[in-house]
DNA sequence: GCGATGACTCCTA
DNA sequence: CTAGGAGCCATCG
């Protein structure tokens, strides 16, 4: 097979999109991991905004859990006034996770693979 | 092809 | 604490 220089291909292999939804769903609920955890641990370090386009793209509905994605600095990447915003933060709090002064604590950000 | 935008992060002042 | 700039990737006009 001679590889074309210009060969998109979809399904070859995992998509990166793939990858990075498989690691979110490895998150354990009561805890949380930030765009760039995300992104190091499916193997993008240095990627984190690609990984919040593909959140964009996760359709609803899914088994993702996409509320457990949070900023580096523990605060919702949406704005505070969002719908999607107290959407979030209602699943975290509902899992337990502890929300102080609008970001989650470091305790809560990390879990053990 | 280019600039702007977006569920980001880091460094510096 | 805020502000600005740079780096990263994909999509859109």
């Amino acid at each position: 097979m001679v590889p074309s220089a210009s060969e998109q291909n979809e399904d070859s292999s995992i998509s990166r999109e793939q990858i990075i939804w498989q690691v979110v769903c490895t998150i354990p609920p009561g805890r949380v991991a930030s765009y760039s955890q995300i992104a190091r641990l499916a193997g993008l370090q240095g990627l984190a905004r690609f990984v919040g386009r593909t959140m964009s793209q996760l359709p609803e509905g899914s088994d993702v859990p996409w509320h457990r994605v949070l900023k580096q600095d523990g605060r919702i990447a949406f704005p505070p006034d969002s719908n999607r915003f107290l959407h979030q933060k209602r699943r975290l709090t509902e899992e337990g996770v502890l929300i102080k002064n609008g970001r989650v604590p470091m305790s809560q950000f990390r879990w053990e693979p």
